[in-house]
DNA sequence: TTATGTATACCGTCTAGTGAGTATATTATA
DNA sequence: TATAATATACTCACTAGACGGTATACATAA
């Protein structure tokens, strides 16, 4: 197996990632990202067996990173459990106002290749995805909420669409809007523990970190 | 000016919404749309100077009867406005069933031109998107809904939410988990508007009518 | 000396778009 | 009323280039 990571592979990757976020799978060429990637096509035959392939790689790089990201964006806020569910949403506001960011490449990713189910790099955008909302629940279930399963879910609905309407009106302001319903979501299930089992939702303190471009 | 529809423009924008529905704008030819279309390249091109202009047309062409659409699913609801908001995602859900449904063709075209600011259908379906906003904030408001503005916004958020994710997971019980959201947030400002003057709010009898597939 | 990695050069196919010409219908003129 | 001129709506055949992918050869290192 080459799954390893060669140098040059790593660099092939790297290139895919840039061309295929800021452009779209479809309006990129192997050449193109050959090209960047500063080797031949036929180097890049060697390490990936096709284009398809190419673009699952792409995706299946961004998974970890992106996770990372919003873990840390959730973590290093500060306030109870909805403020710092909101905070994902101001990180990603500001993210989005810069002029290279595009969306979620998952999701465009997914818009792109919708006639082809089955597709791999389909399957690790949904795997990506599931991973983010299983963190979640996760999450919420340790700040005692109940419902916290359903929650996660409305959560990256919330998030989701966001990307998806972002991008659509070139409007960060509609990222506030998406955190401002996770907000009271959030802090609506959260006022039910409290009523249970009052307190035990504490204000963590911590860095506000400036945030990398989210894909 | 020949914007008007002659029978042989609107066949073409009839096969252009087909197959860029079905399999994404970038992955069909023009020669595949004049083909669909029964008429040559050549006389696609006499009616449309660009693919370009002919994906604006195809967005064009969705606009009102998917407003529409969305409009009845709400009106034909029994309950309140918040129980009408869910039956447009419990609809749907019921499209997205269909193993033809493809998401919401305005966000995919939005994925695949994101590298493209400007693009003529990237403003169709912003204007679309904004007309359902405000369509959504104008009955909310008449429901004496204070926050109808930003209800709306976070409704439209869900529902894009849900469009995306049920895309990627194939899963349409996600529209399910957007419009338990979406009535929720609207249950909740309309009790706020109940608190201040009483009932108002009537249960409408209504057909329940089989829904086609949206787009 | 065998496996890994890279390069040059190429193939067949598909792409958006065009050049040049034609059938038909309508209008203007004698 | 017959004829000439013009506009509309269409077709066939083509271009120039981009596409994904490959055959072959050469280099390097264990």
């Amino acid at each position: 197996m080459k799954e390893n990571q060669s140098p040059t592979r790593a660099k092939i990757i790297a290139a895919a990632e840039r061309l295929f976020y800021a452009e779209g799978i479809g309006r990129v060429s192997v050449d193109a990202v050959a090209e960047k990637a500063g080797v031949t096509k036929r180097t890049l035959y060697y390490h990936f067996t096709s284009k398809d392939e190419l673009i699952e790689a792409y995706l299946t790089a961004r998974d970890q990173p992106n996770l990372a990201l919003f873990r840390r964006w959730f973590e290093t806020a500060d306030g109870t459990v909805a403020d710092k569910t909101k905070a994902i949403f101001l990180n990603l506001g500001h993210s989005a106002s810069h002029p290279r960011w595009k969306g979620c490449g998952f999701l465009r990713t997914s818009a792109e290749l919708a006639s082809l189910p089955g597709h791999p790099a389909l399957k690790v955008g949904a795997a990506h995805k599931k991973r983010f909302e299983s963190w979640l629940a996760a999450t919420f279930a340790e700040a005692g909420i109940g419902s916290a399963e359903p929650l996660a879910r409305q959560v990256l609905l919330l998030l989701d669409g966001s990307f998806a309407v972002t991008l659509l009106q070139r409007d960060p302001t509609y990222m506030d809007a998406a955190g401002d319903a996770a907000r009271v979501l959030v802090g609506t299930a959260l006022r039910q523990v409290r009523g249970r089992r009052p307190i035990e939702e504490s204000n963590q303190l911590s860095l506000k970190l400036d945030n990398e471009s989210s894909r």
